[in-house]
DNA sequence: CGGGGCTTGTGAAAAAGTTCACAAGCCCCG
DNA sequence: CGGGGCTTGTGAACTTTTTCACAAGCCCCG
């Protein structure tokens, strides 16, 4: 009656956190010039172990050498497209705010293929200025302007009050992932990917961690 | 000769993550002056099951009254203390440009009860400058200030290549815990809390679900 | 004042994730 | 061309985290 033991053959949030980082040592290593890593090497730059270094890249296929390691130009260029970086992905950002301005003057977004190719906001101030080249355009241009433009991804930084309906409109657009900044929970349809970022958890974290160290 | 069944009475990461979760739905919660909440309520807004909110909260004792749920300000109250925000964390800043000048500039730290009382930069046009009634100081003065201020935590936001020397002067300081958002791994003492938030990785993981979901 | 309807707190079971351990494989050297 | 030294890939053991399930407890109503 029982399904069988049920064939999960997927990486886990912690292994997809972890090939990000094995990319960006991966990234370092190709810089310096070295040919070739080991499991262990990997791990010590991304502060992991070497059994789960190996672990996580054998969920995609074998691509190292018994007695050798793996070679860093090929495993850079395999794991950049098992993270979906062998492509472009254009993105849009809504809210030109702070830290939305911050976002889109960030170079490595662009390095790693991310392209922001709108900006929106409802601020007539700030509508027609321009960032980086690119004119900040209102918000009543957004389903127009995603779907001309293909884009995919939504990154919101706009006011909390404000992330629900903007979610809601970028998704009806045909945007399939969004990057939320806003600190709140956004209801979407399922299939619809949502990452959420929040500062205050992170600092929280550090709050929770020197709190409990003090009175055990 | 294996130590007993091992007495690990600490919160996970998630656990911790989603009493920031908690925090933050309680906080709406009051706000509407709802008075009463069940761990089924709580879940629904914060995105987990009734049972993971029960479990996460009896780690720290039995805050709820059977039949009858949560009261809504005594947990509040509670969750705000285990995370360790019943008091006032002074926080320092390093790096005033374009993501440092955002996070200065919002108001959810303070209110949550981390305090930026310093702000560094090696920037001659920065240094003097100020943001909201704090004059940027050069880096040269970050360990006197450190200490005469009291501060426990550090923000480091100054290019990757300056991370890890900032990050050492800090702790020698006297900081205890470190939000980095520089794409370096920190070497540091086990000792000193450090938190990582990579934006890129945000991506990655979007990048990599929506890629994964194209070709299954 | 006792029974019914809910909801918590928590062991026990299940699932997920990590570490171990080792056979299989590759390269180099003699 | 065969042996030694390393390092991968991977089942199996172990650990951690989540889910389940239910007794214990509280309140309200009749
Ligand atoms: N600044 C930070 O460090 C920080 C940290 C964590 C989270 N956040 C979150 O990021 C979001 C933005 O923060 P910020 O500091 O950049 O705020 P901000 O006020 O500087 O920027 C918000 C921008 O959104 C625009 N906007 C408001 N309503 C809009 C709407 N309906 N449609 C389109 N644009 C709209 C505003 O005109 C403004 O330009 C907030 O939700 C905030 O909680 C900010
Ligand atoms: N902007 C973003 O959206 C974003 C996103 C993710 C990560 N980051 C990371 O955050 C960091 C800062 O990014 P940014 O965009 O704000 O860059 P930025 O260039 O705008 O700001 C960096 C600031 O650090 C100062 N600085 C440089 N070296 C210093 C030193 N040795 N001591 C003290 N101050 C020094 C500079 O004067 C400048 O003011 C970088 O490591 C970047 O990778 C930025």
């Amino acid at each position: 009656m029982t399904p069988p033991p049920a064939p999960p053959r997927r990486a886990s949030p912690s292994t997809v956190r972890r090939l990000s980082l094995y990319l960006r040592a991966l990234d370092t290593l190709a810089a310096e010039g070295v040919g070739t890593v080991s499991s262990q090497g990997l791990a010590e730059r991304s502060g992991t172990t070497p059994a789960q270094v190996r672990k996580d890249l054998s969920l995609f296929g074998s691509f190292g050498r018994r007695g050798m390691g793996y070679e860093v130009p090929d495993l850079l260029h395999r794991v950049r497209a098992i993270l979906g970086l062998d492509r472009r992905w254009p993105v849009a950002l809504v809210g030109a705010g702070r830290i939305g301005s911050a976002l889109f003057a960030y170079p490595l977004f662009r390095e790693r293929g991310f392209e922001i190719r709108a900006v929106f906001d409802n601020d007539p101030a700030k509508i027609g200025s321009c960032r980086e080249g690119l004119e900040v355009r209102p918000v009543t241009e957004l389903p127009c302007l995603i779907r001309e433009r293909g884009i995919e991804i939504g990154i919101i930084t706009v006011p909390a009050h404000a992330a629900q309906a903007i979610a809601t409109v970028l998704v009806e657009s045909g945007v399939r992932g969004i990057l939320n900044f806003a600190p709140t929970r956004l209801h979407l349809p399922p299939e619809i990917e949502v990452n959420e970022v929040s500062l205050s958890m992170e600092l929280e974290a550090l709050s929770f961690a020197l709190a409990a160290r003090e009175r055990p």
